[in-house]
DNA sequence: ATGAAAGCGCTAACAG
DNA sequence: CTGTTAGCGCTTTCAT
C-alpha cells in the first residue's frame, strides 16, 4: 500500500473548517459568481490552514481536468525538445497543466500513448503520429479535442500543425544540386513511405522527384536507418564500406545527419551532409551541420493555441503550415 | 465545449450488453477472482464490441491510477533523456503508464509540477528537483511513494538514485591537473552552492577541495551561466574576450561543456574542457568531448524499480548510489 | 459465482 | 449570497 498517514483534506474538511457549506469552497476554489468577501477570506485561510489540494480525478468526473497531454514519439530527436518548449511558454500563463506521454521505444506508433492520454481525461491532446491511421484519430477526436502534429492530412476533426516538407526537401535538393552533386543518397527511417504524406514520406518524394527531375534518376539511392543517431552511423558506415560511393547525404532529420557525419568524419572522405529540424546542436561550429530550419517553438506554442481554441468550443479544423528555411554551414560544399 | 457526440461507453452500458451487473464487468477488467469463463468471455465481448476504456480518473477515486510520474527540469539536457529511456525501459512490460511533467521554464525548482503530478493522483513519483527542501518533500511522501533523482540527503521518506558527484568532479579534476594544468575554471550554474548536497554543488566543492590540495587555490575561478548551450557559448565567450585566460574549463555539465566548446573553437586558443554525464552527442568525433559518463538509462530504470517497490508496499527508504566513469576524448589534453 | 448498494471528492443545478 | 442535493464512473464489501 502507498503511504497515507492521515488521509489528506478533502473539499468537506475544509467546508468544516470554514464554517460553510461545500458549494461554497467549491466556487471560491473556481472563482465562481456569488462569493461574499468575508466568506472567501475565510474559506482560503481555511485551504492554506488545511494544506488543501483539489483532487483532480474528483473534479474530473464532473468537469475538466486543466490537463493538455502531448505524446512524443522520441526524446532523443532534440527537434520535439524545440517543440515543447513552445508548448511550455504557451501553456505558461494558463491554468493548465502539461504532461506528456512518451510513445513505446520500439512501436513509434504512438497510438498506445495517445489513448493513455485520454483515459485519463485530459482537456485535450497534442500528438506526433505520422502513422496512426485518421479514422483511429477522427474517433478519439470525437470525444477530446486534438491537434496533429506534422501531418499533412486535413481530417476536420482535428486541426494540424506542420512544416512544408515539400519546400524544405526542395530547398536541400536544390542546394546540394546547385553545388554540383549528382550522387546524392537520402537516409530515411525504414517506414517512410512516399505514398504517406508524413513528414518522412513527403521528404522523400521530393528528394526521388528532384532527382529525377535533374536528370539523375538513376543516381538515386535511398538508405534505410533505425531511429537515433548511433543507429545512422553504423548504417552509413557499412554503406561507405561496402563500396557506396555518394558524394552527398540528405538526412531525412539532423539526429540522422549527426550520425551520418560521424560516418563521414571516420571515412575521411569529401562528402556533404545535409540534415532536416535545425536542432540547437547543428549550428556548433564543430559540427557545421547545414539543415533545413523548421520553427518548432513557434510550431508547438500555435498547436498549443489552437487546441486551447478546440477546448474552447471551436468545431471547425484549421491545418496550419509554416515555412521551413535552409541554413547554409561547412557540412555542405561542392564535390571534389 | 469539447465535442462529445454519444459519450463513449460506461461500465453500465458494458454490464447491460454483456447481460451482468456492474460488478461483473469490474471484475473482469480488474482480473478479480470470482469469475466464470463464460461471463468473462461475454464481458469481454462486450467490451471490445463498444469500444469501452475504463476512466481512470473514476478508479482514481477508488483504487490505483496505474500512472507513474516523472518531473523533468529541463527536456535540453540529454542526460535526462538517458534516464527517461531507462524508466520507460524498466516500465514497459507493467501496465503502468508513464506521464511526464516539466518544471517550468525559468524556475527550475520543480515543486509545482510535483504537485501537479500527485493532485493528478499518480500511484508514485520521481523528481529531479535538488532544490526542492525536504520538508516540502516529506509531506509529499507521507502520501505518495516517491523517488529523488541525484539528491544526497537521505530522508527515510523517499528514495534516492544519484550518481557519487565527489568521485566524479574528482577523477575530472585529477585528469587535468594530471595534463599539467594549474588555471582550471570551473563552470556552474547560478544556484549551484558547495554547502548544499545538490550534484552541482558537491562538483563544486570537489573542484575547490582539489585545487587546493593541489596547492592551487589561488588559481581558482567560478564562471556562472544560465542553463543552455547557448547561455554557457555567451558567459565563456565573454570572460575569455574580458581576459581571462584559463588553459582548462571544467563545466558541470555536458550542456555547458558543448557551449564552453564553442566558444574555445571561435577564440582558438588551446583551452582543454571536460564535461558531466556523457550525453549522446559528446562521444562524436567533431566534439570529442572528455567527461564524467553517468549510467542514466540504469539509474532511470533503477528509480523505477524502487518506485514500483514503495507503491507495492516498501516502507524503508533505499539510497543508491551509481559509480561513475571519466571517458577521456581529444577535448582534453597538456597545456601548451 | 453473481449482484446490490455504498461511497470516493467534486461540480452544478436548484432552492432558500 | 449561501446551502442542499444529485450524480460523474468506478471499486468493493456484503448478501444472495
Amino acid at each position: 500500500m502507498a503511504p497515507t498517514p492521515g488521509r489528506s483534506a478533502t473539499i468537506e474538511d475544509v467546508a468544516a473548517a470554514a464554517g460553510v457549506s461545500r458549494a461554497a469552497v467549491s466556487k471560491v476554489l473556481r472563482d465562481a459568481y456569488g462569493v461574499s468577501d468575508s466568506m472567501r477570506e475565510r474559506v482560503t485561510a481555511a485551504m492554506t490552514e488545511l494544506n488543501y489540494r483539489p483532487r483532480i480525478a474528483a473534479r474530473a468526473m464532473r468537469g475538466r481536468t486543466f490537463t493538455i497531454g502531448i505524446e512524443i514519439p522520441d526524446f532523443g530527436n532534440q527537434f520535439f525538445t524545440r517543440m515543447l518548449n513552445g508548448a511550455m511558454r504557451a501553456l505558461a500563463d494558463t491554468q493548465y497543466q502539461l504532461v506528456i506521454a512518451p510513445a513505446e521505444a520500439g512501436s513509434r506508433h504512438g497510438l498506445r500513448a495517445i489513448e493513455a492520454l485520454v483515459d485519463r481525461q485530459v482537456d485535450g491532446v497534442i500528438a506526433v503520429s505520422p502513422r496512426v491511421t485518421p479514422e483511429a484519430l477522427d474517433r478519439i477526436a470525437a470525444h477530446t479535442p486534438v491537434v496533429m502534429f506534422g501531418r499533412h492530412d486535413t481530417s476536420d476533426a482535428y486541426d494540424t500543425v506542420a512544416g512544408d516538407d515539400v519546400a524544405g526537401a526542395h530547398a536541400a535538393m536544390t542546394h546540394l544540386l546547385g553545388l554540383g552533386h549528382t550522387r546524392i543518397t537520402h537516409l530515411t527511417l525504414p517506414e517512410s513511405d512516399e505514398e504517406v504524406p508524413s513528414p518522412h514520406g513527403l521528404r522523400l518524394r521530393t528528394y526521388r522527384t528532384e532527382m529525377e527531375r535533374a536528370g539523375l534518376a538513376d543516381e538515386v539511392v535511398v538508405l534505410r536507418t533505425d531511429e537515433g543517431q548511433e543507429a545512422a552511423y553504423r548504417t552509413v558506415r557499412q554503406a561507405l564500406e561496402e563500396g557506396a560511393q555518394p558524394t552527398a547525404i540528405f538526412a531525412a532529420h539532423d539526429e540522422l545527419a549527426i550520425g551520418t557525419l560521424r560516418a563521414v568524419a571516420e571515412s575521411s572522405r569529401p562528402i556533404s551532409v545535409v540534415g532536416y529540424d535545425d536542432v540547437p546542436i547543428a549550428s556548433h561550429p564543430a559540427l557545421g551541420l547545414t539543415t533545413v530550419d523548421q520553427p518548432g517553438d513557434e510550431m508547438g506554442a500555435r498547436a498549443i493555441q489552437l487546441l486551447l481554441e478546440r477546448v474552447g468550443g471551436r468545431t471547425d479544423a484549421v491545418h496550419e503550415v509554416f515555412e521551413p528555411h535552409l541554413r547554409v554551414r561547412t557540412s555542405s560544399r561542392s564535390p571534389e
